[in-house]
DNA sequence: TCACACTGGTGCAACGTTTTACTAATTCAT
DNA sequence: ATGAATTAGTAAAACGTTGCACCAGTGTGA
């Protein structure tokens, strides 16, 4: 491969002049100098190494993106949109899975870092940041999606989120409405930030209805195989089954996302149960399969392009230092219901 | 961020021994030095500028993966398994999403190669590889998923892929020996060699069987807005609809992967036929909600992490100069079919 | 005692950019 | 005609590693 001296030569001028042509410095320069850079550079088929740059320049435009797993078409529709946007202001995105293991998730954090990559977006929703704190002390900007900053201020430079209490209270508010009054909650474990948002938001709604959650109706898996986000259907199903075979089954199931839904659909049809008549389910997301079920589900939307944007731009701006001090660190997004037809009126509640 | 030098100070050693520390050549090193450098280490919590060390000694540990979209679900869990196999060989994956654009692929390739990526995983299956010959003669080392290297051999090192047109060939024999004999072929653009090869596979299993396969049989979506892999349920359903309003509708279609045959259920629905009593659909990849969908996908199963690892592998013999003189280029996998509840034999075809 | 081999390191020149300070050549104002 | 200002471009020192070539001691055999 061809470096800047080759260029240089071929087109008679110096390495810096090359440097000032590549980066748009052109203005004092005469057009034909210009064109005889430009010239040697398609002659040779020169591109800038990257490495010698940023070893240079220290900087790199490219952003990292920590997800708990791309087999989650949520997070890959997240991927796509962070990439969407990125690109639009010249920036790269590096996809990492991590699993939500903090571990994975800190050596890949450590590495962008070394390589240069001075921001970060976080999708996991830890309970806490700690394992981050020092990589942010050494100039890592951190945002989180899915979960709010407060409390973590000095680790994570900003955060969009759905206000996922006010998403789990709409959740329940929904089903509450339809006269169910024996609901329960299907999940992987309760370690993240954002399911207990949730699941405080639907104690809320029905704790004002008059309503008990008892504890036997939040049903957590996933413990043994990690927090289930590959798994995140079966582990819906398998809850299902569980709870159906109670002798007093809900009549209505929040799943702490789409992808626990569906499985909970599996997991009912294994019973004959019928949803919506027999059951009805509501989850999290709106992930593109949500729509295209049967029956079509009854979901909380996540509207992931525009948080997409909102932190992408967000973090972008904390990285060139543009900043201000105070400047909303925290972006709340409404969540939306979208009533499909996985919900119905109670029938079957009073059997029991 | 502390350097190499700051530890040698410390250490009271020079920075090469620090180096040789750090890159394992301590055979000829008291104990006591290296315990030495390395509580430096440790102290200044020191960690290699990676852009130093690539522009130095010219490798990366990464290789690229450039898939459709990791918003289609089969992406997103070739995207993981590949990370799996590539972590454990010592490799980090960076993910791009390309769209399937040529361009936007070429440039991805470009940029990966000048940051020192040397290996990288396609997975687009196009046509043809010409847009990447330039970089593969600069040292870029390709490999194909999904899609043979035939042809093309001097471009693309290695590949794997399913036999495509036998995967073809079984899932149209399946619903041959089902009765079926309209039978429908849902896709995006024919734009990919894979895609090709599926409909080659059928059009022999029909002829076999002396059964036509009309071209208007044959539905093609998604040529404006891109091949479709984002909006490949989309596509199945509108796809569906329209050959499900013809005259002499099919009584089995083939999908031309999951999403697609995912979506046409929903087509189906929409106009009031049922899966698989009036109409029999199947699928290709074994997306892991083929499995947890009402009724669960008839579908022929792609391998993923058999050909994560054997394409990793091979990939990375090449990048490390292991690979010997003819060693076998491309792996061929068994697709599977595998049955359940979307396919049954035919009752509707005699009454059209 | 000398030549030689080992042991346990060290010194320094790369790698390919960027960028600051500098200069040679030209034009301009007086 | 002279000094100042402008224009168009250059030289060279970083950036943080790596790895070859080298070297100062110490032990060994003749």
């Amino acid at each position: 491969m061809a470096g800047i001296h080759e260029v240089a030569r071929i087109a008679g001028v110096s390495a810096s002049t090359v440097s000032n042509v590549i980066n748009g410095r052109d203005e004092k320069m005469r057009p034909e100098t210009k064109r005889r850079v430009l010239d040697a550079i398609t002659q040779l088929n020169y591109s800038p190494n990257i490495a010698a740059r940023q070893l240079k320049s220290g900087q790199t435009s490219t952003i990292g993106l920590i997800v708990p797993s791309v087999a989650n078409p949520f997070w890959g529709s997240v991927a796509h949109h962070v990439e969407r946007v990125a690109l639009q202001h010249g920036y790269k995105v590096l996809i990492c899975n991590a699993e939500r293991d903090p571990v994975v998730e800190t050596r890949y954090a450590e590495t962008l870092l070394a390589s240069g990559i001075t921001g970060i977006i976080l999708g996991s929703s830890p309970l806490s940041f700690e394992h981050l704190r020092d990589l942010a002390d050494n100039g890592l900007h951190i945002a989180a999606f899915d979960r709010r900053n407060h409390g973590a201020e000095n680790v994570v430079a900003c955060s969009v989120s759905l206000d996922q209490e006010l998403a789990g209270m709409i959740a329940a508010q929904h089903l509450i409405g339809l006269g169910h009054k024996r609901i329960a909650v299907v999940s992987g474990p309760f370690k993240t930030n954002s399911r207990l948002g949730r699941l405080n938001g639907i104690r809320a709604a029905m704790g004002r209805a008059k309503l008990e959650l008892p504890d036997d109706m939040i049903w957590q898996g996933g413990d043994v195989i990690g927090f289930g986000d590959n798994e995140g259907a079966e582990l819906g199903r398998i809850g299902i089954r569980e709870l159906l075979s109670r002798d007093y089954p809900p009549t209505a199931i929040i799943a702490v996302n789409d992808m626990y839904a569906l499985g909970a659909y599996a997991g009912a049809r294994d019973l004959g149960f019928r949803v919506p008549e027999d059951l009805s389910i509501v989850g999290f997301d709106d992930i593109v399969l949500s729509e295209i079920a049967q029956p079509a589900l009854t979901t909380i939307r996540q509207p992931v392009p525009a948080m997409a944007d909102a932190i992408v731009r967000a973090l972008i701006r904390r990285m060139e230092g543009e900043a201000v001090e105070g400047e909303q660190a925290h972006i709340d997004v409404a969540p939306q219901l979208i009533v499909r037809g996985s919900t119905a009126s109670v029938h079957r509640a009073d059997r029991a």
